[in-house]
DNA sequence: ATAGACCATTAGAGCGCTCTAACCCACGGC
DNA sequence: GCCGTGGGTTAGAGCGCTCTAATGGTCTAT
């Protein structure tokens, strides 16, 4: 009775909107409380077999569904882990984020996906949202964001860089983007190359770690006079003005490392457009390992990071600091490796002479 | 007074969790009712800018952040349109996510992203969590979800499917994939060829219409003797064993047609394993215009598609129906063009031959 | 002076859910 | 026959916010 006059009242109050079914209208059905729908809702084991099935048909028929802002306001809490991208148009991180969308949804944790499109201004009210919206952790893929402003952060909420830097004052999870770097580098060095290049990534966050890379990968190797930087991005289109660059001095460099594949692959254009044959007159040497290094006409010579792991282990990171309640400053370095194709070769012999 | 009892009697009762502050929190320390901070957060015009420099001062210094979900549950509208991709791997998709992203932005709404990776299932799941979150609307970038299935969705919800088929009973925003599969044909015909094999999507969700097309382009051309389709799928690996059936035969076709730029690019891969020189020996064409295409080492010959508007007018589409609460069906087809790169030219004299 | 109009402000109910504490009703032990 | 005991069930407060209707005050018109 006094159910039927409550509900007459709220929907007399009810004006737009949808008007969904409400665990008032579910008990009323199954003629049990509110307090009873809610049990059965959330699988609790001391519910009679006789009510439960009761609650579920009524469920069923009218078609009820939980109303997840008003069970997150009376938990209390959200279950939610927010996720943001630099960019959702590399192919290398959609990998990261499926991997961490899976660790997460293996612990019944949803993930709240925003895109910072590489701008830094987005990334904060990207943020701000998370904070809204109250997710529980947050994971930063490929973040644009000062260490300074990672440091407000974490004291509001637990957070992991993925695929960002390391220097950085919250937990991380990467490769070794140093090693990484250094194992191109010796890679080339190996090959007899001395006169290496570096086309570097920009604002990009691992762009930091890969320069000193290559930088500590060339003093390693005893090539410490022939380090030379060039200024490069992380979109295949930053590649050309660099390219030209290099190829403009009289005698121009035997092999160039790239910041990232989109990079490589941009410059890949670029050098044949001037006529310069790769691997022949000009070595090239990636870094991620996503599927276009792979492709055959391509067939980059790159490092390969585990994205997948990657993603997985930050999820796993944060749920552990979410549940325990630490805020214990982690650091994961995966380890990457170089996946030789056919970039790269031993370094021409003489002046670089172009095929047209 | 009667904050300051009702405050400390919550507090009490607070048990886990993070405890951020309230509205009343910042009502009581502006020495304003909660009412007014609804006001001053909420921009509205009529409150004194006394109060409002108040309350956003109180705000600033505790840190206040209205609560998402709350809000939420208040205001029985959550202002956030679910966007479904089906992969986020794929660039091409990214592309349309960040339109539909932007046109959300610029008209107040969020967005909510999840990923189906490839799985029918995992739909289904994300439409479920959609539905208990409130989504005003939803858009299905690329989806696999039936005719029927949609047809239930879209009572409950408007729902815009974006570069999927054309063959459902709700609103759709894509390309004309038909003309599209057609132009591609049209394009291999007038060079010459004339056995065009085509390498279908799969189950993918606009395998169907473009593989109409290359048959009706193929009749078109009056080619329909030709007419030659092959399993394929939507990703790079699906294309090795489609191209091994194609090579097996006494004389294969002169020119391939596949499903998008990924399968292409498979299909190229496996050619060039084969021995098969692209075009000369054997031309092909993709779809979708994803930047993988314009690498120079590929330059395939594809069809563009305008993702970003795509995305946007998907948006468009469906706040539209937000607002007026119509549900008509809307179709909105853009025009494909036919990118014309590399690998494709004038037909082989001749039989195959193969350089290994 | 008084009614009306208008303005900024507020009380308080309500959004749909969870969760604690209480309740009821066997049942068994004394 | 009375008192736990304990499992199934429920009342009711509370989560943080919005929004309607009401309040009190100032201002103008009468």
């Amino acid at each position: 009775m006094v159910y039927r006059a409550e509900r007459a009242m709220s929907s007399a109050t009810a004006t737009v909107a949808v008007n969904r079914p409400t665990m008032q209208d579910v008990a009323l059905r199954a003629g049990v409380s509110r307090a009873l729908v809610s049990l059965v809702m959330n699988k609790s084991p001391r519910v009679s077999d006789q009510k439960r099935r009761a609650v579920l048909r009524a469920a069923a028929e009218l078609g009820y569904r939980p109303n997840l802002p008003a069970r997150q306001l009376a938990r209390r809490r959200t279950h939610t882990i927010g996720v943001l991208v630099d960019n959702l148009r590399n192919p290398f991180f959609g990998e990261v984020v499926d991997g961490i969308e899976a660790e997460a949804a293996d612990n019944d944790y949803s993930v709240l996906i925003l895109n910072g499109r590489r701008e830094a201004q987005r990334e904060i009210e990207a943020v701000e949202t998370f904070l809204q919206a109250g997710v529980e952790a947050i994971a930063l893929v490929g973040t644009r964001f000062s260490a300074d402003e990672l440091d407000r952060l974490r004291v509001t909420t637990p957070c992991v860089v993925v695929a960002g830097g390391a220097s950085y004052s919250v937990s991380t999870v990467g490769t070794d983007d140093r090693l990484g770097a250094e194992l191109a580098v010796q890679h080339l060095a190996a090959l007899g190359h001395s006169r290496i290049s570096h086309l570097d990534g920009g604002r990009s966050a691992t762009a930091e770690q890969r320069s000193r890379g290559y930088r500590s990968g060339m003093k390693l190797a005893g090539l410490e006079q022939f380090i030379d930087v060039r200024g490069g991005g992380d979109q295949e289109a930053d590649a050309a003005e660099a390219i030209d660059e290099l190829l403009a001095v009289s005698d121009p460099p035997t092999a160039i490392f790239a910041f990232n594949d989109l990079l490589a692959a941009g410059a890949l254009n670029r050098l044949d457009e001037a006529g310069v044959p790769v691997p022949s007159a000009m070595s090239l040497v990636g870094f991620d390992n996503t599927f276009i290094s792979a492709l055959r006409h391509l067939s980059l010579t790159t490092i390969n990071q585990p994205t997948l792991a990657m993603g997985r282990l930050a999820a796993t990171t944060l749920l552990a600091q979410v549940s325990d309640g630490s805020r214990e400053l982690q650091r994961h370095t995966l380890q990457p490796e170089i996946v030789v194709r056919s970039t790269t070769c031993p370094p021409r012999t003489g002046p670089l002479t172009r095929t047209r």
